[in-house]
Order: C-alpha cells, then sequence, then structure tokens
DNA sequence: ACGAATACGTTGCAAAAACAACGCAATAAA
DNA sequence: TTTATTGCGTTGTTTTTGCAACGTATTCGT
C-alpha cells in the first residue's frame, strides 16, 4: 500500500455522485477542507477488514474494488463491486462505534480517497456552502440506497414465486405510469435480483400469462387489471 | 386537518433520533430555524398520498401513524408503524422528483412534524453548529437503515431455510463476537423476520442440531465450529 | 392451585420450488 | 452462409416449503 497524494482530476470527480453539482471553481476549496487522503493498493491487497471501526467514507478512483463478508465458518461471499467514482463503507463511517461486517479488497490495482465522515458534516467557516452541497448528495445517496433496498425487500418478502413476480411488476407498473412497461432484466437477471430459479419463474410467468392476468413479450410487459379480467 | 402550531416539549425532541445530542438551550434557536409545520389528523385522515412528491421530512409527535402501500390492483399493505420520535417519509424527501410510492395515515388521532429537508441541509447564518449536529443524527438514521436492510436481505437472498438461519445465526454470531449468543426474536418472529414459515423453520433447526452443527435452548444457540464437528 | 395462553417441537400431506436437461428461435460471430 | 451463442420456454424429477393439526412443557393471571 502506497500513501502518495497525487492529484485527481477535478472533472472526474464532478461527475461521482457524492461531487455531483459543485463547480469548477469551488472544487479545490472543498477538497482542500475535506483533507483526502489517497492511497494505492496492489492487487488482492485489504483496503479494509471485517471488524475495523471506521470513520471515513471511501472513494475509488481507478480499478475495483470488491465488498466481500466471511462468515462464521469462514465462507467468503461477494456482496458487491464498487467501480472508479463509487463509494465504499459509507453506512459505517457515519456511525462511530459500529464495526465493520464487511471487508475491502483491491480487484486490481487500485487507487482509492478517503474522506473523513467528520469533516463532511463539520462546520467549517470558509466553505459552508460547499458542504451544504455535499452534505446533500451523501443524503441523496443514502435515501435511494434505503429506498431501493425497501422495494427489493418487499419484493423478496413475499412467499411464492408468483407473489415475488407480481410485487416487482405492480411496482414497476406503478413506476411507469401505465399497465404496460417494459423492465429493465432479461429473465435470468430478473430471477437474480428475485434470488428464485430462473425456469421456475419462466414457468410461472407463462402460467400467469395463460391465467390472462398479463401479456408479455421479452422485456415488455402488460398486466391486466380486474376490469380486463 | 388541523395547523394550529402548538409548542412541542423539547425534553421529548431531545429523546428524538433526529434531535439527539442537541442541548436544551440550542434547541429553540435550531427549531426556529427549521421552521417545523405541525398538523393535526383525526383517525384514518390520509396525511401522506402515493405519487405525491414530498420535500419535508414527518415525525411522529403523538398518535400514530402506519405506512401503507396499494398495489396495482388496489391491495393494501401495511408496511410500518410510526410511533411518537419516529421519522416518516425521510427517504424520499432528500430525493427531489422521487414520487411517494406509499402512503401515510393516521391509526389514531395523530400530531405530526413537518421539517423541510432543504432547511435541514442549508447553510444558515446563526445555526450553522446546530445544524451539523442534526444532518450527523438523519445521516447515521439513514446508515443504520441501511445497515439493517442489507444485512435483512442478505440473509433472504439464500434459497433455503437452512441457508437462510445460517446466514442469519452466523451474523449473531460474528456481532456477539462468540459463537455462542443470544437472539432477539422468539421462533415466530425469527420465521416472520426471515420470511418462512415457523413450523418448517423450527423442523430445520432441530434437523441442523441432529446433525450437530449447533445446538440452543430457547434463545440461546451455539453454532459449532468445522473444529468441533 | 387451576385453567388459559403461549412457545416450541412434531408429523403428514399437498403445493411449490429447485434442478437438470432439452428444444427452439433469434442474434452474433466466423 | 454456416456455426456459436444467447435468451427463453418446456418438461420431468427431486427436494423443500407451506400449511394444518396436534402434543407437551412453561408461563401467566386469577
Amino acid at each position: 500500500m502506497n500513501t502518495e497524494s497525487l492529484a485527481v482530476s477535478y472533472s472526474f470527480l464532478r461527475k461521482t455522485s457524492l461531487f455531483r453539482g459543485t463547480t469548477e471553481e469551488e472544487l479545490p476549496d472543498l477538497l482542500e477542507c475535506l483533507a483526502p487522503v489517497y492511497r494505492d493498493y496492489t492487487k488482492n491487497e485489504w483496503i479494509l477488514r471485517q471488524g475495523e471501526d471506521v470513520s471515513s467514507v471511501g472513494m475509488v478512483l481507478s480499478g475495483r474494488v470488491q465488498i466481500v463478508e466471511e462468515d462464521f465458518w469462514g465462507n467468503r461471499h461477494i456482496l458487491a463491486d464498487a467501480w472508479p467514482g463509487d463509494l465504499f463503507a459509507e453506512s459505517y463511517a457515519f456511525l462511530p462505534g459500529e464495526l465493520l461486517r464487511v471487508s475491502v479488497i483491491a480487484a486490481e490495482p487500485t487507487r482509492v480517497m478517503l474522506l473523513e465522515s467528520r469533516r463532511m458534516v463539520q462546520v467549517c467557516s470558509n466553505a459552508c456552502r460547499f458542504h451544504s452541497r455535499l452534505v446533500q448528495n451523501v443524503l441523496a445517496e443514502a435515501a435511494r440506497k434505503n429506498l431501493a433496498l425497501t422495494r427489493k425487500l418487499s419484493h423478496m418478502s413475499k412467499r411464492t414465486t408468483r407473489e415475488k413476480l407480481f410485487s416487482y411488476l405492480s411496482s414497476q407498473s406503478l413506476a411507469a405510469g401505465t399497465d404496460v412497461f417494459e423492465i429493465p432484466f432479461n429473465r435470468q437477471q430478473l430471477a437474480d435480483f428475485l434470488c428464485v430459479d430462473r425456469s421456475a419463474m419462466s414457468n410461472e410467468l407463462c402460467k400467469m400469462r395463460d391465467e390472462g392476468l398479463l401479456s408479455f413479450e421479452r422485456n415488455n410487459f402488460h398486466l391486466k387489471s380486474k376490469m380486463e379480467l
């Protein structure tokens, strides 16, 4: 692990969810105020280990990291990838005393930026309005993630594949505002998202179609209301 | 719905997750700066409706509200209760343009406080350091919720009841730091949490015990490591 | 001490899901 | 054009689950 402090491209940062909306001119001041720490890791090097108490938000600048979980028996599960611009450990950083339940490892040679959460929310005489933007972005990201998790959970909490499908499709339909809509998944991806078997799901989908509850072609669906039955 | 603006007890507010850590003296200034709107609702009166675009965080002051979801066919599901001190619609409030996918209804005669999210993150000449505390609290709550959802999801994404149990118990064991630990659920609550049938779960648990993978008595569990097998 | 309520395990059966294997059409690559 | 590859549906078999019903020990209220 190398801790040289090299420059980051402002244009790159301004595209990230964290710094979105900051102007070219205020970004340098903001960065100075945040006092980021830059670190370089080789492939397969640990960035954060399960059990640590972190107080900084991480951002991938280049390369790629994996969020992994080791269970009681030492089995390792990959929970997520983080690509350039993505944050990691952000939930833990804002919860002092909460120990990491996951580890973060560099999947490739990777450079990251660490931002102390304290500095992100703290008052700072000269950069308050930049902080305000930063806080808005962090809150919006947390909120977005929260809603996505809540929605996924509401589908997955259904007992049968049919109910999971209805829950998901109903949600998509309401989001689209019409009973005819397109989904962003193919069958395998939808099955993975709902945590069910693809063929079983495909089967159920066709049964539902045969019963007249809906119709579809590829990713295009049409939910039938009670009126149409 | 009544919009009288009556006082709130400071001692009550200081116990809520949102205002935790504020001092008795700074709270009045902070409240003035936040310009809360107070509203009273009768039983079964809608507070927020699906499809609305909210920009304020709600807090229940007295009574109780329910977060409900209406699906494509009009079936109503109760997603959660919010009690005095609890927030609602907080994820939506920080996402401008994101339309409510749930409704909020008063389950009893209820008084709520609405706080514009803009005012919570905005710079304000005289109360910056109070805002800093508020922002910390909001972020910490979002982070806490996020972690809880992620963990629950990681259990629920397992295919079989046995795997769900292992995922949950392993997580509890790691949190406790020992292989002997207590869980905060009885069997029915655990089954509800993992979204499986109680009797099927009980059955699986006993099979796992008979196979020597773990032992338990009531809420006390002991996970056996590979060494012990 | 008594009956009621609760928590938990157990069993059998029917329903549903996972799994594996295969066929077919559409698309992409050679 | 021919040959892989991908996406999707279909079928049959095995495993797992949900569901309903019941037995028993423990707790609780009176």
